[in-house]
RNA sequence: GGCGGCGUAGCUCAGUUGGUUAGAGCAGCGGAAUCAUAAUCCGCGUGUCGGGGGUUCGAUUCCCUCCGCCGCUACCA
């Protein structure tokens, strides 16, 4: 009995580009769609570009464009970069549109009615020359408590007081740097907690939820009573008018799940379907929702209790995924590790990461890690040693001619792949990818191991034993076959040349069950490249300089393009300070004491200044940390110091820094010194009174 | 501070509804093979299942506690 199933991922924002965390959920969902259409479900993928609220609006500002600009061009990269990961939306819409309009008006309506929407007034810094309210995000200012400059409106980087942007000192907007005021706005706020009984049964029965989440919810919101949900914005803002409530715009939160909806409306006007036969109360789809873990709260409480009220379709299921780090760490832009998606492909292969990321999915919502090297050996080993190896073995001997007309005898090995085809379903069904594709590797060994017994090489050599030779190539055909019906939900393209190689096309799961017979064996062709870690690396150099250059045009400050208005005077403007050597080599990432700490600088005086033979930039430097303790260390600074000047002076030294083998001999410690380098070389000195040993803190 | 998660072989991770010798892949070592994109096949793992305590005939699996790591949260979530 087919199903009847609505998938949807996460609405990516349009204030940004895809980049390869995003791509954990949306290949994890398009696997899952790929996986129920093979089955021969029903099966619709939306989703949408995400575009309302103040991040688009402040961006369109500063661009000097309309919001619809922005978005019109950030649609057109998301749809790209999609594509190249063979990302397959049956509608990509956009929550701006007139059918997500309609299925706005049309809950709100059913959520006022049902008595749950009240107004309360709310307090809220204003920018009186933007003339618009400023999240806390948009505000920075002094903190109150420990008097740090230019702190973040919400709570201090520095000491970590919590407080509110009205508590700062002399706050300021980020958007025209003006001083903010204080005003109030009545604000339209959703009462949750009179969905308590149903959001309590929903989240806790049914299996909707994977139960940590279910816990989760349990623990963090059940528990208290439920806060009232604030869902609407006043003027400006970059969104839809509430339509009792003129100058109030619906919170981007609002719409953006409303976008699934919307959405499906698209699907169904070009499909001559009415979207009651998903959405409604009493249709037959199951609709899963695919989602990161820093949404949750909207998806299993929000949302349902939206959809409950107005009388629609439930989830089935909300899956909740990890996030992605790269080897180990967050994605990092000065690293490189923060990888757009038209990067990577700029690169390296999508079925690559596809399948890489396939190895690491599993139903729960740990994290997952990329890790470079393991990323290419897995690709290499599984995909291109066993997998493509089998076909790359045998159908050299088979090309120009056809498969055995009947499946020869195989021992039953192809039998016992189909009989895993249950077993590797369900870890699909289950979003147990890395299961799955640990099952479909058995069956990659298995077949290697049926061509290393059967030697269809040493078959060749025979003439008498050509039909021999046919049936064995066959047999290691098929299997490699059933092979890629498994996997062609993460690997369509493999699917595909599959079909070209073997001249018929993989349209079902079954089709694992059936073995192939007399059909033609076209020549072969390589189906997939092995990696290099080199490719990595090239992708990741380019990442990093990409980010590079765009810190440095984020760096120019929003007041520049904005109207300037600020204090006539400000403190730093006494020094005349250019920005230029921040400009060059902007701020590194954010690092915490920890890291800080690891570094150990010393105080150390120069013992010896020596030039070295050979070297165009380098001086030797025998330095003292006191006590008879002595480094060897090369520096850069030839063309900016004459070693009799270095000579008995302190200096900044990295004390713990790895020695590293140089061309001169060993280096055992770097010295500090600012400057662009060349001849403009300034090193560091302590004041008076530091003494060899001491350490920076 | 609160809540949650994690800590299993060099690496990435399975697993155990408590029960005979704790698993896989990768890496490593030895051998075979040479059809294949330096790919394949066979053999090789004495790991305190983070430390300690408890429950039990028996715990890596349940409970408590400690250590370490991480995430979320700390009034517009």
């Amino acid at each position: 009995m087919p199903r009847q199933i609505l998938v949807t991922a996460a609405l990516p924002y349009a204030n940004g580009h895809i980049h390869i965390g995003h791509l954990v959920e949306y290949i994890q969902t398009d696997i899952w769609v790929r996986f129920q259409k093979l089955r021969g479900h029903r099966c619709i993928f939306v989703c949408a570009d995400d575009t309302h609220g103040t991040a688009i609006m402040i961006r369109a500002r500063r661009e000097g464009r309309s919001e619809e600009a922005v978005i019109a061009d950030m649609r057109e990269a998301h749809m790209r970069d999609f594509a190249g990961f063979q990302i397959q939306f049956d509608n990509y819409g956009s929550t701006n549109s007139p059918d997500n309009k309609e299925a706005c008006h049309q809950i709100w309506a059913a959520i006022t009615k049902a008595g749950l929407v009240k107004t309360r007034s709310v307090e809220q810094l204003f920018d009186p020359v933007a003339g618009t309210f400023l999240a806390d995000r948009f505000v920075r200012g002094t903190c109150p408590r420990c008097t740090a400059a230019d702190q973040p409106g919400d709570n201090c980087s520095v000491c970590g007081a919590a407080y509110t942007p009205a508590d700062l000192r002399d706050p300021r907007s980020i958007l025209s740097n003006a001083v903010p005021e204080l005003r109030s706005a009545d604000h339209l706020f959703i009462e949750l907690e009179q969905l308590r009984p149903f959001l309590e049964d929903w989240s806790q029965n049914g299996g909707h939820l994977q139960s940590e989440v279910a816990r989760y919810l349990k623990g963090n919101f059940l528990g208290d009573p439920l806060r009232d949900w604030d869902i609407s914005r006043p003027a400006p803002y970059f969104g839809f008018e509430i339509p009792d409530h003129p100058g109030n715009y619906w919170y981007v939160w609002f719409d953006a799940p409303i976008g699934y909806i919307g959405s499906t409306r698209e699907w169904c006007r070009q499909h001559s379907e009415h979207v009651e036969a998903w959405w409604g109360r009493d249709s037959a789809a199951e609709i899963h929702h695919f989602i990161g873990k820093d949404i949750t709260y909207f998806h299993t409480l929000f949302w349902p209790g939206m959809l409950h009220t107005a009388g629609l379709n439930l989830p089935s299921k909300v899956h909740v995924h990890g996030f992605l780090t790269v080897d180990g760490e967050k994605m990092s832009k000065s690293k490189g590790t923060f990888l757009m998606a038209s990067t990577w492909l700029r690169h390296l292969p999508p079925g690559a990461l596809r399948y890489y990321y396939s190895t690491k999915l599993g139903p729960g919502l740990d994290d997952i890690d990329l890790n470079v090297e393991e990323f290419v050996a897995r690709v290499n080993t599984d995909l291109v040693n066993k997998v493509v190896n089998l076909a790359s073995r045998c159908a050299g001997f088979l090309a120009g001619q056809t498969l055995a007309d009947t499946y020869p005898d195989d021992g039953g090995l192809f039998a016992a792949g189909a009989a895993r085809g249950d077993a590797i379903a369900a870890f699909y069904e289950d979003c147990n990818y890395n299961a799955a594709t640990r099952e479909i590797m058995a069956l990659a060994d298995r077949a290697n191991k049926y061509v290393d017994d059967l030697q269809p090489w040493v078959i060749r050599k025979d003439p008498a034993r050509s039909a021999e030779l046919r049936d064995v190539c066959s047999v290691t055909l098929n299997l490699f076959r059933q092979i890629v019906v498994y996997l062609s939900p993460v690997l369509p393209g493999l699917a595909q040349q599959t079909a070209e190689l073997l001249n018929q096309p993989i349209t079902s799961w079954d089709e694992a069950a059936r073995p192939l017979t007399g059909t033609l064996v076209s020549p072969f062709q390589h189906l997939m490249k092995r990696l290099e870690m080199k490719q990595v690396q090239a992708m990741v150099e380019e990442s990093r300089q990409e980010n590079a250059a765009e810190q440095s045009a984020a760096a120019t400050p929003v007041a520049q393009s904005a109207t300037p208005v600020g204090p006539a005077f400000h403190p730093a403007d006494r020094w005349q300070d250019a920005g230029d050597a921040l400009k060059n080599e902007p701020l590194a990432a954010e690092c915490t004491i920890d890291d800080f700490t690891k570094v150990d600088l010393r105080v150390a005086r120069v013992l010896e200044a020596n030039h070295v033979e050979g070297a165009n930039k380098l001086l030797q430097l025998t330095l003292s940390l006191g006590g008879g303790e002595v480094r060897n260390v090369f520096a850069g600074i030839k063309a900016a110091y004459k070693p009799e000047d270095l000579v008995g002076r302190l200096v900044i030294c990295v004390a713990n820094l790895k020695p590293r083998q140089m061309k001169f001999g060993l280096s055992q410690g770097m010295i500090c010194a600012s400057g662009a380098g060349g001849t403009e070389v300034f090193l560091l000195s302590p004041d008076t009174g530091a003494v060899p040993g001491h350490r920076v803190h």
